[in-house]
DNA sequence: TCGTATACTGTGCACGAACACACTATAATT
DNA sequence: AATTATAGTGTGTTCGTGCACAGTATACGA
């Protein structure tokens, strides 16, 4: 069926009123008398009217301007796929207007509240963050919510009673995901050891790690008796002898960060355990493909980036309206199907 | 950085010229001078010009239809799913001007040719099909080339050396995966029994189960000694006596099909055995659930009719090119992480 | 020297929505 | 009655591109 798209002005003819009348009724900017509305309204029942986004976004173009706040991504292999979509998401959005500008941040310095200040201050059209520590936060998505800057954080855990939209996983139902993996790896189970590893400081936004920790000890609590499993922390590198002290009839080890390689390399002299970690980064997917990590859980950062843009300048452009929590599935990868996350697109 | 976006006026500013000349030597519709020439190639050297989109499509709006030649959806839940994403797109390209018109064809009456001919006929801007059998399409797809009309092919095995775009997997390496998952589901191998289940007429579209097949078998071949595979056809409906004959000493099945509830249904006095099927129908998510089933792994058909629709319209829209091939990650679902994708929006 | 064919160049309008502004009609005020 | 305020109208222009068409300049034949 091809039905016809009408034009303010064949609603104005059908109306037997102006252009300017029937602007004035649809984007309701007063100024009209109830004569002429209701010729308008009655008009507008009969016909299904959409209006030309194409022409609504041609007119009302602006030099749109999306303020990014994110962390210094070249130390982090995740953040720089991240990094990677927003870049890609920008190529495709200058043509309508879009220009993004970045504020980073590097976690150590702790100078994550002074680039998100900077961000607010130069008055962004729209604004994407990668929040550092959640409570830190809070005053800056009051006062995006104040300013009316749609605001999009990434990675973050929920928040209710918020009109900002937060982007990234379910990291409770990641640990349960991980321990079902985890569980089929190393079945049969009795005197069964599996370790939990974390990477990074308590002071950074650390939060969703113990999320998949308590999602993977929660599963095994529930269904697979006889398994003992033990949570060890490192900062950023790791300790080669705490490690190695940890290691003694470990059958699995579970890694909640993206850093599961640095432990893979340990893992030469003790074969048969079991790795599953997380995301598609270079050093990992060589690891899954030597069979030192068993499965990767993507957490698609990239993707999560690219999204994000594009939520808000469909936004900015479009008027189309966000979203308040968008999930992304937990995508399982084994060394068979790698190769399609890898090239795939989106 | 906000980089100045360029319009035409602006380079025929730049050049000394009229818009027109820059019209014409952007478009090159000829009929200038190497003098005119020249200095707005050497403008459009020294900038970046992209041209405005939305003021390109605005003018040339037409009512753009695409032809949609699908098998009748009422008797397939995979290909109900499909239609679904065909119809998201839909709803969401009207204001485009996107029309989609649909030839059903019933697969058991082989009317595929005739919709097929009929779609051609009325001289759709593009098409999207869902192939019978391949071998029933070359002739349309070399109409399709003659007449300039683009061509997507859901759910098909590739082909070289056409400008036909083809949508779907891995077929092989969906096999693989499903092979991977397995042995980890069954091991220890000794003098284990794996079964390959298919349905389907010879006659309708199933190369690309015998390539999953193929991908099976070669996994085990390669890796896991000892493992015993068989494969069983099914038609439409399952013959019990048949499948029970076959289960004796099984330790999993993999159903190369959406139809795995059929053998799950069967399975509740043969306890133990592992069960691989694809796709998130309805039934299938509660066998899942339950336990009956082992693992999903998506097809996304909801995705690809929606990528489908989505590649055609932003070629006729916005004149993107399309990609020959788009080939679909292989998504592993297990009971755990099945949620994010029945919710997950794209 | 005029006409005209040809090669080139510039201008104007269309697309559809948004908005500024000018205009009309009526009511309220002086 | 003349002036001013104000609610309610209609028109013109803008956005950037594509295309039709109207110009201009030069060359060539009559």
């Amino acid at each position: 069926m091809v039905t016809k798209r009408y034009t303010m002005r064949d609603i104005a003819e059908l109306a037997e009123v102006s252009r300017g009348t029937v602007d004035r009724v649809i984007n309701n900017r007063g100024m009209v008398s109830s004569s002429a509305r209701e010729k308008v309204e009655k008009v507008l029942g009969k016909i299904d009217y959409k209006p030309n986004l194409l022409a609504q976004s041609l007119k009302g173009h602006k030099n749109h301007s999306i303020a990014i706040v994110f962390p210094d991504y070249k130390t982090e292999p995740y953040w720089k796929q991240c990094f990677e979509g927003i870049a890609k998401a920008e190529l495709e959005l200058v043509q309508f207007g879009i220009s993004l500008i970045f504020y980073f941040y590097a976690p150590k310095k702790k100078n994550y509240e002074e680039s998100f200040s900077k961000a607010l201050k130069n008055k962004p059209n729209a604004i994407l963050a990668v929040p550092m520590e959640f409570k830190n936060s809070v005053d800056f998505i009051r006062e995006s919510e104040l300013k009316k800057i749609p605001l999009v954080l990434l990675n973050s855990p929920l928040q209710k009673n918020s009109s900002t939209t937060f982007l990234g996983q379910n990291y409770f139902k990641s640990g349960r995901t991980a321990a079902q993996l985890m569980a089929s790896l190393i079945q049969p189970f009795e005197n069964k050891k599996v370790l939990i590893v974390h990477f990074g400081r308590k002071s950074e936004n650390t939060s969703h790690l113990y999320d998949k920790e308590k999602g993977f000890k929660e599963y095994f609590h529930n269904s697979e008796q006889g398994v003992i499993i033990k949570v060890i922390n490192f900062e950023k590198s790791i300790n080669s002898l705490k490690l190695i002290k940890n290691l003694e009839n470990v059958s699995g080890i579970y890694i909640t960060t993206s850093k599961s390689y640095l432990i893979a390399e340990h893992l030469k002299m003790f074969p048969g355990i079991k790795v599953i970690g997380y995301d598609l980064i270079r050093e990992n997917i060589e690891n899954l493909n030597e069979g030192t990590i068993d499965v990767l859980l993507n957490q698609n950062p990239k993707k999560q980036g690219y999204k994000g843009i594009l939520f808000l300048s469909d936004f900015l452009i479009y008027k189309k309206p966000i979203p308040l929590v968008k999930l992304f599935p937990i995508d399982i990868i084994i060394k068979e199907n790698v190769d399609g996350f890898i090239k795939s697109e989106y």
